[in-house]
DNA sequence: GTCCACCTATCAACTAGTAGGAAGATTTGC
DNA sequence: GCAAATCTTCCTACTAGTTGATAGGTGGAC
């Protein structure tokens, strides 16, 4: 190998590129060649890697919630008041969609297509939900106990919602092309569960 | 031609079959070969009926965009009260997610891939949202006015919203397997959006 | 006679995936 | 310490199957 070794590591790249892809067009939407091209590396070079493409599809989502479960711990130890967690974390997204640097969730695309994804890669979106599901879940049920949340139903009902209000906006925002979409939509949820609303 | 024409027309047979399969992978997940076996045509008879892909996509939106103006002014005629007919209108998805005959949004299912998808597609992708997007508007506005509706945000956000919950609560229903997902999703949503809610 | 709906046969491009080799890096045996 | 063996990473070249799409023909209907 050349000398780029420890700049960047080359499964991360593919790993980074097909995220990207999928972002963009789901499971079915690239293929090793599109990776080829953008890291600059032949087809057969991807699979000494990763050997099919379930494999890859595997590791990259197994991967994104690794990510996603570490970000969502730190953001919790940065941010103490559940409002301001579910603020920060809609921000964060707001932010991805508005710099194009991630507009969608990766977990959301490929749920869409669940349905003719390969079991394997199937089996680890449902745990991303589970993921978000139940950590959403876990500052709902918090915020209700120190009164900065307004719940209007059952925790993990709140949970569910906020995560729907979250891909559904994600939806509108690509539909419409323009990223503010997201914000304006999830606002009045936030809205909502904020104990100062004016009513 | 045989002896069904009368029956089943060929081309609205082809448009049914690809909707039902785009509403499982999306763009990319049906092939003409794919729509050739669940017909009981060849491959090159569908290219007589839509030329290329694009063709057939497009048609498929553009008459799914006018199915749902029918279906939409159907409904505002058969209801009057603008809550009960957001409540018509998610029971109606609720049902059609429920018993699996159509179990995702066609458009929400496109718009997701709206990146990769051709222009002429995609276009009609954006008209749909924005059919939804005024009809819910117009729902939200009379009910603000006929006070059977309280809306903490301007009607088009609180419309873009309620559509953003829909959109999500499919991916959500699809993602855990489980149609009923959907209603409990909903439920929370319409409660709030209702003036005899107990807070 | 012309049109329509469908057919067979074929196409080039692309799909994921394999075989086997080259070359540098690493480990091992002495 | 050094050479032999092995491992790692990437390559060229190839496969079988699928993709959307075309050319041209058949046979029945108006």
């Amino acid at each position: 190998m050349r000398i780029m070794s420890n700049l960047t590591n080359t499964p991360d790249a593919i790993l980074a590129c097909a995220r990207n892809l999928i972002m963009n067009g789901g499971y079915n939407g690239f293929s090793y060649a599109d990776i080829a091209d953008v890291v600059g590396i032949r087809k057969a070079s991807i699979h000494h890697h990763f050997p099919s493409k379930v494999d890859l599809g595997r590791v990259l989502v197994s991967r994104y919630i690794e990510d996603a479960r570490a970000g969502l711990s730190q953001l919790e130890q940065s941010v103490e008041d559940p409002r301001a967690i579910l603020e920060a974390y809609t921000n964060h997204w707001a932010q991805c969609i508005a710099d194009s640097s991630r507009p969608f969730c990766v977990c959301a695309m490929l749920a869409s297509e669940l349905p003719i994804l390969p079991p394997e890669v199937a089996a680890e979106v449902r745990a991303f939900f589970r993921l978000i599901s139940r950590w959403l879940t876990s500052v709902m049920e918090r915020g209700g106990k120190e009164g900065v949340l307004v719940l209007s139903s059952a925790p993990e009902v709140e949970a569910e919602a906020f995560m729907a209000s979250v891909h559904g906006a994600m939806l509108s925002a690509r539909a419409y092309g323009d990223g503010r979409t997201f914000a304006t939509i999830l606002a009045p949820t936030l809205r909502r569960l904020s104990p100062v609303a004016a009513h």
